[in-house]
DNA sequence: GACGGAAGTTTTGCATGCAAACTGATTCTG
DNA sequence: CAGAATCAGTTTGCATGCAAAACTTCCGTC
């Protein structure tokens, strides 16, 4: 009940926040784009007071550079920067699923088995929107597994700053395959509670993902002009 | 030059956010206060423009909860958040303390034994806070040997949300000495370039950190009311 | 006397207004 | 002609104003 009206409740800063991430981590704001108040404004149907709050809030994620009155801009990720953010994102990953392991409840356990399912009918479709979704999905499960809030909140943090890079890593068939026995690992190494096993294979799975992402900013298909100046 | 330009041209919402900050960390707004707008624009001479600005800062940075149409409170952890927090934070320490090990330069090095030396400074003169500024610039140090920005803005995040506790917890003269001496282990292992024995003495030092704001807080010596509602 | 509710006050949340800073295009100077 | 200076136009940053929500106080009712 409480829901409906905390839903309709929630204040305009949080919402234009979210609309506005949707918005980086989709890419439909350009890394390196700057975020013009006015126009952003106009746009979301907003005055720039909440717009602000709302970009003061991306800041402090790194979703966005603040730079002092000239505004904001949205991050461009060099490749340091990308090594330093999977380098963090395995560590906190690893963390997660050892703790997953030790304290995943058996409902969870299902659950994240249901979602595996889900996720393995959208491969057999070859529904790579569809994977993705269920993908994130099955991650934060394992990460809320954790029962650490605070690990879970840290984790979407720092994930946010890659998630618009994973987007527009396409899958050939091999490394798609891989990706879903990885999967499996995880799930067979959940049954068991197996900690350090769980650990190994989230962290090969992100390094994985983190070399696609540097093979396609390498290849220059991830930011086809300059870099960051 | 453009530093004292760059100072003076803070802009206003980060100047505000460092006061808070430093208020919510030295408890001079105690835990579970509300922080009421106007009175607070008042005592720091801004308009509440800025101030709310900066209250979505804090509440990003997990020092202030925000309450919709209720304005913000200063956070008041309950025992699972510190320990939460602390097994985040002994996962973020002990992977900065790995990095470091293998990443630290040797001036780096020179810098932190340096430090070092005038902690003991501290320690033989019994200069607490002195004591306590220099043990936090050893552990900012060592974070930023580390070389990797993101796990030092975390740190320093996650490190602030319990700042305030560890700031209560008077040493007595055992555990004092027991501090100190995780001080030249960790040197130690630095100058060793020992990777895990630096990780295991960082993360039993705060270990120990955590048992003892544990034992302040069941001893009602940090909320000294009630708990969290 | 306790509980419930209504009016008044306070406080938050958002919109708007205004001055300072930046942009960049053109003109001026060496 | 190159570079500095200038000036209009834009954009950001902060202050203020106003409506809606929340809190207080007081009164009425049971």
């Amino acid at each position: 009940m409480a829901e409906v009206i905390a839903i309709s409740r929630l204040a305009l800063h949080d919402q234009v926040a979210s609309r506005l991430r949707t918005m980086l981590v989709e890419g439909q704001v350009a890394p390196g784009a700057k975020l013009n108040e006015r126009e952003l404004s106009e746009q979301l149907r907003v005055s720039r007071t909440p717009l602000r709050e709302a970009i003061k809030l991306l800041a402090a994620e790194g979703l966005v550079d603040l730079l002092p009155n000239r505004g904001a801009v949205a991050v461009k990720l060099t490749e340091a920067d990308v090594l330093n953010t999977f380098e963090l994102l395995g560590m906190l990953e690893g963390m997660s699923g050892e703790l997953a392991a030790q304290r995943i409840t058996d409902a969870e356990l299902a659950e994240l088995r249901a979602l595996h399912y889900e996720m393995l009918a959208c491969f057999s479709r070859r529904d790579l929107s569809g994977y993705y979704r269920l993908n994130a999905r099955i991650h934060a499960g394992i990460n809320e597994a954790a029962k650490n809030p605070l690990l879970t909140n840290t984790y979407r943090s720092v994930n946010a700053r890659v998630q618009s890079l994973r987007f527009r890593t396409n899958q050939d068939e091999a490394k798609w395959k891989r990706a879903v026995a990885d999967h499996e690992a995880m799930l067979k190494a959940l049954e068991a509670r197996d900690a350090t096993s769980l650990r190994n294979v989230l962290v090969a799975h992100l390094l994985n993902k983190r070399d696609r992402v540097l093979a396609l900013m390498r290849a220059g298909e991830i930011y086809p002009q300059a870099a960051r100046p």
